[in-house]
DNA sequence: TTTGATATTGATATTCATTATCATTTGTTA
DNA sequence: TAACAAATGATAATGAATATCAATATCAAA
């Protein structure tokens, strides 16, 4: 919940120990900008240390998400999907329907709007996902 | 993916049949303005009709979905709800991480920028969903 | 260092929503 | 009404997310 800078201030910050699968794990996930399921990671850190459990990457990325790292993104059929987040920076994403590729965007004027209709609604705005679903250039029939 | 006006419509259009069990699941899903979950919609649906079974009521909000007559919403701990679609209409959602409340918001500013934006990263666009996140009045701390 | 309390790991089991299967029943058209 | 195709409902299968637990690793204090 609070926002340190790096996962080795958070473990510290919570009491909890850093380990060689920890790092592994999320040297990894951070060096690639890509918006991971589990099962990716698990797959691609395998080649790192074979030994890694699914589980261990499962609770790591968890751990990443309440350190403020990272997010979850869940943009169609029920898969979870986790990507980094770099210091005070918030994007919203555009997901081709067909090939599944994935566009991140910012646009500042849709997140003033967000705010204002939160507060029209009488809310405390705590987070907010826009995702666009459209056929990229490419797919487009 | 067609929109016709009504169920039934829809049922003739694709060759499908009309049954009790599908009247008496949509005309009340419709009647109702709710953020049904499966579940929730198949223990209603059981005052009706105890014999209706789980998997026709999900087989029918599949369908209704097809004939746009609703949309699936994933807010957040991946359950799946269904709400009913006016002819022609959207909104997005407000959602309070505490209580659970849905709130409903139009906003065309938001959906101008929304088509812009994908207009600029070349996309067609097909659907969108933008849910706010945070705490409702009642829940605030 | 070594110890000991405590957290972590990894294999596996469990949970739960969603989807598939299939024998039986029902709706629709000729 | 008969014949065929589709729908139903019970149940099984799937798959992602999470829980369990014995074995192991970490780290602060002695």
């Amino acid at each position: 919940m609070s926002s340190p800078k790096t996962f080795q201030g958070y473990l510290q910050d919570k009491g909890l120990k850093s380990t060689h699968q920890r790092d592994d794990i999320v040297s990894y996930f951070l060096q690639k900008s890509k918006h991971f399921t589990v099962k990716e990671l698990y797959r691609e850190v395998q080649n790192i240390d074979p030994k890694i459990g699914y589980a261990t990457v499962h609770r790591t990325l968890k751990l990443l998400v309440d350190a403020g790292l990272a997010t979850e993104c869940r943009f169609s059929g029920g898969i979870t999907r986790f990507e980094s987040v770099k210091e005070g920076e918030h994007h919203d994403h555009l997901v081709c329907l067909k090939c599944g590729k994935i566009i991140e965007f910012e646009n500042d004027k849709i997140e003033q709007l967000q705010i204002k209709v939160a507060k029209e609604h009488n809310f405390t705005l705590a987070d907010h996902k826009c995702v666009l679903y459209g056929y990229c250039s490419g797919c487009r029939e």
